[in-house]
DNA sequence: CGCGGGTTTGAATGAGTTCAATCACGGTGG
DNA sequence: CCACCGTGATTGAACTCATTCAAACCCGCG
């Protein structure tokens, strides 16, 4: 089953004309190892990007080496809509597991959204679950401790995932390093790791190596103030 | 001259047919003292709002008083195109100074956005905008020290009144107190006002109780590694 | 079996917080 | 016009959460 479609689903109509324009609209499939760039800082981009599968990171360099990472990206997500302006990016893409994309001409994509109501609402309601995401990083990196920020990331990993593949339960196919949580996060690796181990310890999450299981759901919830609603999984109803 | 206008005509026409359309909406025009909300967390918004004049803040609390400011909305910006869905609000707005407010039913809005093509971009354009000033608030909170985030919001915020009121050169009216930058920056009051006091005593910036003066845009700019281009002030052109 | 990326642990350091007291100043009322 | 009040700004001292540096460890993989 294919995650992009499952996720579009919660917001259009599969079966519908419009969708189905989308599709078929002329496009190229491309694969990216982990670590390599999908969009650099400062270059043009002229097209949509679909993620097919895996994850990849919105990232920006500082001048000395230090890392931000704005967000994740799942199956289902899309970027780059800010290229219908032909704009330079002022951030990075790349992918931080393999990861496979569809890749639309940013004026193809266009031209079809201005002429199905349907579809320009649709994606005008990702743009604003996306918009949702990123508050709640800048709440979680703000004012929240270490120990509440990687409770409530890996929640909201948790929930994304649920909505590309379908509820997965418990158990979190985790493919980053914490090197990754570090610089979502705005932590140093070394806390990263005692922080993790502290929440394995009081018995909350298990981890192996590519996989976290939360063990005590609700507690977790409570203590990072974790209120899935944000990641709206409603159905956009026009009236 | 109206603010709003002014930050308006840099996506679309003013004198167009499409934006008189917007104009003549039916609406009403509130105004909020300072401290009051405009909306609140968990309530169901059916309004979109735009801001004529004032300063506002997105934020939310957490439930042990803690308080993260999601960003500052200043004239000319609008507000919660959330609402489209019926959603329940997940942050509140307050007005952080006395404001002035176009409040447009939801359904109206968008039923003259759907008929309109060169208005749907043209908010598309806003809510992509939009969307990297929050880019560049998590990067400023994750991994930037306390003076360079106050570097950089005082020049974010420079920019953004200058692209409202037209070029204001160097002197900023900054009507919010420091608790306000405090819960934007993720930062305690005390930091904030010694971090300013350095600023100062660095002769980077001069302060009087309600304006910050520039002293020295291109060594505060290296510093805080400030670059004004996410604020995109380029018209929205559609090929 | 050994290489190497990622993780863990310890010790020292530091940036920012907290608490608490004092100060400055603009607004208000007499 | 001045005294007073209160909010917001400032300062000091103690403390803490997280960082840094450095070394050891683990484990999946060729």
């Amino acid at each position: 089953m294919n995650p992009l479609i499952n996720r579009v689903s919660q917001y259009i109509d599969v079966d519908s004309e419009a969708f189905q324009s989308i599709v078929r609209l002329p496009h190229r499939i491309e694969t990216k190892e982990a670590g390599q760039d999908i969009v650099v800082e400062g270059e043009k981009v002229d097209y949509i990007f679909l993620i097919e599968s895996g994850w990849a990171i919105r990232y920006r360099m500082l001048d000395d080496g230090r890392r931000q990472i704005i967000n994740f990206m799942l199956a289902g997500d899309c970027f780059d809509l800010m290229s219908i302006n032909r704009a330079k990016s002022d951030h990075s893409v790349s992918a931080a597991t393999k990861v496979t994309l569809r890749r639309i001409k940013a004026s193809d994509f266009l031209r079809v959204i201005a002429g199905e109501s349907q579809l320009a609402t649709a994606f005008w309601w990702v743009a604003i679950q996306e918009e949702a995401i990123l508050r709640e990083q800048i709440i979680r990196i703000g004012r929240r401790t270490a120990r509440e920020r990687i409770a409530h990331l890996i929640l909201e990993l948790n929930r994304r995932t649920s909505m590309a593949f379908g509820a997965d339960g418990d158990i979190l196919h985790f493919p980053i390093s914490q090197t990754h949580i570090a610089d979502a996060l705005g932590l140093s690796v070394v806390h990263v790791s005692r922080t993790l181990t502290r929440l394995k310890s009081e018995g909350l999450i298990k981890t192996t190596h590519n996989s976290v299981e939360i063990l005590e759901r609700d507690k977790m919830a409570e203590m990072s103030d974790f209120d899935s609603r944000y990641i709206h999984m409603e159905k956009l109803t026009l009236r």
